[in-house]
RNA sequence: GGUACCUUAGCUCAGAUGGUAGAGCAACGGACUGAAAAUCCGUGUGUCCCUGGUUCGAUUCCUGGAGGUACCA
């Protein structure tokens, strides 16, 4: 095992984890990986809270708009991309940092994720049309089928689930399934996760005032550049939509802006919701650098002496 | 000052000839292996304004307050 270390800076959105993971980076004199799966698309900015242009100059970050929102792209893209690169980085660091708030993405690039095949084009489109012509019922029915194992775990109400593993059961011949190890994966590296978490009313005020900001900052015009491309994935994504319905002249722009508060703090809520059931996490709070710094460097001493004792 | 109506969940409001109460939204809890800022599931959280009275029993009926709204002065 290497003396390599991960940090991985995770916590709701609107908690600070841009601004601790540029502290941590500034002081250990290293780079950061982005796990996010909004700001990695280049057209998407002020709505998505990506790092200033002088946060970006302070600090190299990665895998952070490097793709077009017209691009597809999910976790195994973006896991395989996370790894190739911390290949690189840890052969100039010995510590690089994480941050964002993907919690699939971090999870994926933590503990691995399985190798699954490639669906080939048009299979999901068919049957995402078969379950809405037919319903959820016949999706059921050719689940039970194709992948009846599948069907004995998943969601029986989550279309979205239920057409993957059908997708993935057709394409490759095999039951979407089997390819489910679900096994943790040992990365080469090792890995320090932290958390950072604030009082419920104190995180949903600051996402008001964060959303505010934003709008002050321009997000109006940015979304409105975007409108023609509502119909992308990418733009599937809190706030856009809401500001979208506006464009729409669904809303007002008060309402919009109230609309997205809200949606934003049920957002933090699902993502507190996930951290809180992924084991063993070191919490602080966002303006606590100095514990978090104390943490690093226990961390780091303990695998320095490990790997001293390996080598004698 | 007078008359009428109103006061029930965080908000807007239903409701029972008297047996301690629901809807929507909000909120909260949860799931999660290729769209994850996505997608999906679950849960009423309550001095029924206060005070006396009638009653086995009052949030419901009656008395008296308090607050609100409208109209008349």
């Amino acid at each position: 095992m290497s003396n390599k270390l991960l940090v991985v800076i995770g916590g709701p959105t609107g908690v600070g984890k841009t601004d601790m993971a540029i502290q941590l980076a500034q002081h250990y004199q290293t780079e950061i990986i982005s796990a996010d799966s909004r700001q990695v698309y280049q057209e998407l900015n002020i709505g998505v809270g990506k790092p200033s242009a002088s946060q970006l100059n302070a600090i190299p970050h990665h895998l952070i708009g490097h793709i077009s929102i017209q691009q597809e792209y999910s976790v195994a893209h973006y896991t395989n991309e996370a790894l190739k690169l911390l290949d690189e980085l840890f052969l100039h660091h010995d510590i690089v940092m994480l941050t964002g708030g993907t919690g699939l993405y971090v999870k994926a690039l933590i503990e691995g994720f399985d190798d699954i095949p490639e669906v080939e084009d048009g299979i999901t489109e068919r049957w995402t049309s078969a379950w809405k012509e037919q319903g959820i019922d016949f999706i059921l029915k050719s689940l039970k089928d194709l992948d009846p194992a599948y069907l004995e775990m998943v969601d029986k109400a989550n279309s979205r689930r239920i057409i993957r593993a059908l997708a993935v059961s057709e394409s490759s011949g095999k039951p979407f399934s089997s390819f489910l190890k679900g096994e943790p994966i040992k990365r080469p590296f090792n890995i320090l996760p932290i958390v950072l978490s604030l009082p419920r009313e104190e995180l949903y005020a600051r996402i008001d005032q964060r959303v505010l900001h934003m709008i002050s900052q321009g997000w109006e015009d940015e979304a409105r550049s975007l409108y023609p491309f509502r119909h992308l994935k990418a733009l599937d994504t809190v706030g856009y939509k809401e500001l979208f319905e506006y464009f729409d002249g669904k809303t007002s722009l008060p309402e919009a802006i109230i609309a997205i508060q809200q949606s934003t703090r049920r957002y933090a809520k699902r993502q507190m919701t996930w951290w809180r059931h992924q084991g063993s996490w070191h919490s602080f709070f966002p303006d606590d650098d100095l514990s978090i710094i104390k943490a690093i460097d226990l961390e780091l001493e303990a695998r320095s002496k490990e790997q001293g004792a390996r080598s004698k």
